[in-house]
RNA sequence: GGCGGCUUGGCGGAAUUGGUAGACGCGCUCGACUCAAAAUCGAGUUCUAACGAGUGUGGGUUCGAGUCCCACAGCCGCUACCA
């Protein structure tokens, strides 16, 4: 289609805003301390999840958040507000190493390209980002102080008793020795069984395996030494102080689950002289356990298998360590497991129980050895029935439910001094006992594992630590930001030995220390970047302190709701569900070591946090080149225009939820904003679009013929403002369609009234309201001028329409006067000829008068 | 298996606190304009010839239920032997 026959000039006006905006550094966000801070404004921090700027471009999942973010950042900033809404990159990661692999093109360089890529669509889109605030985690001055926070880490220890973390500093002072102060750090080397990619050249953090995996790249368990981060020291504040956040209740739920806190006990049984302590959630079925099973990776295997078991144990755990991960987690499975040929001691009777070892038991959760109660865990159970093992009944089920396999809460039965009591009490009474008689303790135990934070590859931030004498060191501050050399080849070798050990004129120090050389992985910059939004360019600090306190302070809204004051930091953050458990379990763990070491003053990084639903293809399936249903962003707003995508992808449905793309869609919405261009022009003989004569400069609310058309608009100022507060943007859309096609049935379009719809329209469509505005003679930019609000006066009319029920079925309508009481509604409403003819002969119970709405008659 | 989400016309969806179910858009039908078509404008469009029926299914609470309660089914997502 040329320009001149598309149905408004969108691509001649809309690079011209976008060009202009840029110029005047309209959406420019002034920081303390800066000449045109108003300190009278309330702060608003928006952000949206910043992307990994990937070779194939923006998406149209991206614009969706973004969209939405844009329209409250807008917005925000015409109600008087301070916004903050930054935009950057997350340009560390494996794809562009993997193209450096193939061309040998430095990832720095497909990086800066593709960085140029997305924000040229970004651009194209209209966002009011403050481009001035552009951060990129791969830059010198970002990656300083990337390392400069795993240095945080890197020299502090969680305080048991403060429930927080300090200095190492502390413990220096007090006496401690290297090798005490290295096992407490945040950041500590530790050698175990890690998730190991050889094709990917690099270990995996747990979370990270199955995406990996479902790319098709191998990942298996391979014991080495990596750097980790104490995570799990934070698990229980990060499950309570979830709870003042406005999360959606799913995530924060997925977080919990995720964190998997379990109350229990540790139960210390003998072995030959071995103290084995097993885990369990149910220590009140003691007396039931009727064998125990050790992980076959469980150190004491190899010491308590007798010489008859010896062959078939080790057959046995050979055959695990071949299994991969997934067949092991393959519930459809049977139980498999091998008699040890030892007996456990249980604590409680003293009874001698078989010991087993099966891959049912995981090494990696609890103690890797559990005492067996099949009667009342279902994994015991069947593992019981196919080893005919003893099945002993110690709870009584509350119904009359069988108890065999019966894991609900119960009576203890068979249980000694536990008989009859009820299941919670009955685990509080054990528990004393184990700790009174020194057999067992209380215990709360996590599914959430230390945070694995090395990888081998060459395109993350290297470590900045030095090794010599077979301890680390910190690299001097003053020497961030340590940058990765320049390699010629950035093959993996299949070995886990880190790329970066091939440099070796960098790994070899002068005095005889080497460097680190693993990097960290892509997690690191999206731990903080919203931190450095603040301050971008400072450069004595990862963020001052002055704006760290402005951006942190609870925004007007949190104060105005007189709840308690918020206490995370960005006011609003919008991006995916796939990052539920993932970056934003670790940036709320980085947010909190800086918290406790008073760096930042909150102590939760995201206050509010919305999931943007996925956008499916046409086909109502996941977008994917294979299926050949991936919609090119680049594509719509050259045939459509920017403004119709936006207002698209916000027409669709509730952001939140998942939503078939159509492009039928899209034509609509580009149709209405056509209609919104011709209410205000015409074209003329020359084809050229000129003022319409419908538009008159003339007041509106004494005229009774424009008094409908008054009340429409106030009503949409009114339920724009307000869909746009509680994020419901298809139904502001929905009403700005109303708006206008009562415009355009309109004979006569009252100018003032119409720049009420432009004012609400533009942060949906920014370049479109502005242009319409300013060709009506509007010399101000919308964008510049103050949210406006409806009146009242106009929304009230002389007359009600009612509906009348009789026995809650609708069978008339009467109108009444505004101010008509109950008692002249009630007869209006009996008088009406349909109430008439179905209560004829029945006998009125009860009218129901419900003002403003309805009446309802019960007759029978 | 566990946890979460969803289920309303031919389609996307609306109904904010229980009060006119189907706003708005798509599609479709008819009309105006046109030699004709596109574009545009206007009228109509849950089903049913009608009586009536109707928000996944079955029950309940209520004057009144898409909305609240109980049970069940289907689809989607996440997670997976967590002791």
């Amino acid at each position: 289609m040329s320009d001149a026959r598309k149905p408004f000039p969108f691509a001649s006006f809309e690079p011209a805003w976008q060009a202009r905006w840029d110029a005047e550094k309209t959406f420019r966000t002034p920081n303390p301390g800066d000449a045109d801070f108003d300190p009278s404004k309330p702060k608003f921090f928006v952000l949206d999840m910043f992307p990994y700027p990937s070779g194939s471009g923006l998406h149209v999942g991206h614009p969706e958040g973004y969209t939405a973010t844009d329209i409250i950042g807008r917005t925000k900033r015409r109600q008087g507000h301070n916004v903050l809404h930054p935009m950057g990159w997350d340009s560390f990661g494996l794809p562009a190493e993997q193209y450096a692999i193939k061309t040998g093109q430095h990832p720095a360089i497909t990086t800066v390209a593709n960085i140029a890529t997305f924000k040229r669509q970004l651009k194209a889109l209209g966002f009011g980002y403050d481009w001035d605030r552009e951060i990129a985690t791969t830059d010198p001055e970002f990656v300083r102080w990337t390392q400069w926070i795993f240095l945080q880490l890197y020299t502090s220890y969680f305080d048991e008793e403060a429930g927080k973390a300090k200095p190492v500093a502390e413990l220096e002072a007090k006496g401690w020795t290297r090798e005490q102060i290295d096992a407490v750090r945040l950041a500590f080397v530790h050698e175990a069984p890690v998730n190991w990619s050889p094709d990917l050249g690099t270990v995996l953090a747990n979370e990270e395996v199955e995406e990996w995996r479902s790319k098709g790249h191998i990942v298996e368990r391979r014991p080495l030494r990596q750097w980790m981060l104490r995570i799990t020291k934070y698990a229980q504040r990060l499950i309570d102080e979830l709870d003042p956040l406005d999360w959606p209740e799913g995530i924060k739920l997925l977080q919990k689950n995720w964190i998997g806190r379990s109350e229990g006990a540790e139960v210390d049984f003998q072995i030959d002289g071995h103290t084995v302590t097993v885990f369990t959630t149910r220590p009140d079925t003691l007396f039931g356990a009727t064998y125990m099973v050790l992980a076959p990776e469980h150190p004491y295997v190899a010491e308590i298998t007798t010489a008859e078991q010896k062959d078939a144990v080790e057959a046995y755990i050979k055959a695990c360590a071949a299994k991969s991960d997934l067949e092991r987690g393959d519930m459809n499975k049977d139980k498999s497991g091998v008699f040890t040929g030892a007996f456990a001691t249980n604590p409680v009777n003293g009874e001698q129980i078989p010991v087993w070892i099966a891959d049912y038991v995981m090494m990696g959760y609890g103690t890797g050895a559990i005492m067996a109660v099949p009667a009342h865990d279902e994994r015991d159970f069947e593992f019981a029935k196919k080893f005919e093992l003893p099945i002993v009944q110690v709870v009584q089920p509350a119904g009359d439910a069988d108890w065999q396999g019966y894991t609900d809460p119960g009576a203890a039965v068979n249980s000694g001094f536990l008989d009859g009591l009820p299941t919670a009490e009955a685990k509080a009474k054990i528990i004393d006992w184990l700790e009174q008689n020194g057999k067992g303790k209380r215990r709360v135990q996590y599914k959430l594992r230390d945070w694995l934070f090395s990888r081998q590859r060459y395109w993350g931030e290297p470590f900045p630590l030095t090794w010599k004498d077979g301890h680390h060191h910190a690299v001097p501050d003053s020497e961030l930001p340590l940058l990765a050399p320049p390699l010629d080849d950035y093959k993996p070798s299949g070995t886990p030995e880190p790329l970066l050990s091939k440099a070796r004129d960098w790994v070899e120090l002068p005095d005889g220390s080497i460097r680190e050389t693993n990097t960290m992985p892509q997690w690191a910059g999206s731990c903080w970047y919203y931190l450095r939004y603040c301050d971008p360019r400072n450069s004595s600090r990862f963020i001052s302190n002055e704006a760290e306190r402005y951006w942190s302070g609870s925004s007007a809204e949190a104060k105005g709701a007189g709840g308690s004051p918020a206490t995370g930091m960005v006011d609003l953050y919008v991006g995916g569900t796939e990052h539920a458990v993932l970056h934003l379990l670790y940036a709320r763990f980085w947010h909190k070591v800086l918290h406790d070491l008073g760096h930042v003053s909150t102590n939760e990084p995201f206050q509010k946090l919305v999931n943007q639903g996925l956008i499916l293809g046409e086909d109502g399936q996941k977008m994917s080149k294979s299926r050949g249903n991936v919609v090119n962003p680049d594509d719509v707003v050259k045939e459509y225009g920017a403004d119709a995508l936006r207002l698209y992808e916000m027409f669709m449905g509730p952001l939140e939820q998942v939503k078939p793309w159509q492009m039928k869609g899209v034509e609509g919405v580009s149709r209405f904003l056509a209609r919104v261009w011709r209410v205000a022009f015409e074209e003329n003989q020359a084809g050229e679009w000129v003022v319409s004569s419908k538009i008159q400069d003339v007041p509106c609310s004494d005229k009774a013929l424009l008094k409908a058309l008054l009340k429409v608009v106030h009503e949409t100022v009114k339920k724009v403002t307000e869909d746009i507060a509680r994020m419901s943007f298809n139904t502001a859309i929905s009403q700005m369609m109303v708006c206008t096609n009562a415009f355009t049935a309109a004979a006569v379009v009252p100018l003032n009234e119409f720049r009420l719809l432009l004012h609400v329209l533009n942060p949906f469509a920014p370049h479109l309201s502005e242009e319409i505005h300013a060709r009506l003679g509007g010399s101000a930019m919308l964008a510049n001028m103050d949210w406006p609000t409806h009146d009242e006066a106009a929304l009230v009319t002389d007359e009600l329409e009612l509906v009348v029920q009789v026995n809650g079925k609708l069978r008339d309508k009467i109108t009444v006067g505004k101010d008509a009481d109950a008692a002249t509604v009630e007869a209006a409403a009996l008088a009406a000829p349909k109430v008439k003819e179905q209560t004829d002969g029945k006998t009125i119970r009860k009218v129901i008068v419900v003002p403003g709405r309805l009446v309802n008659i019960v007759a029978n």
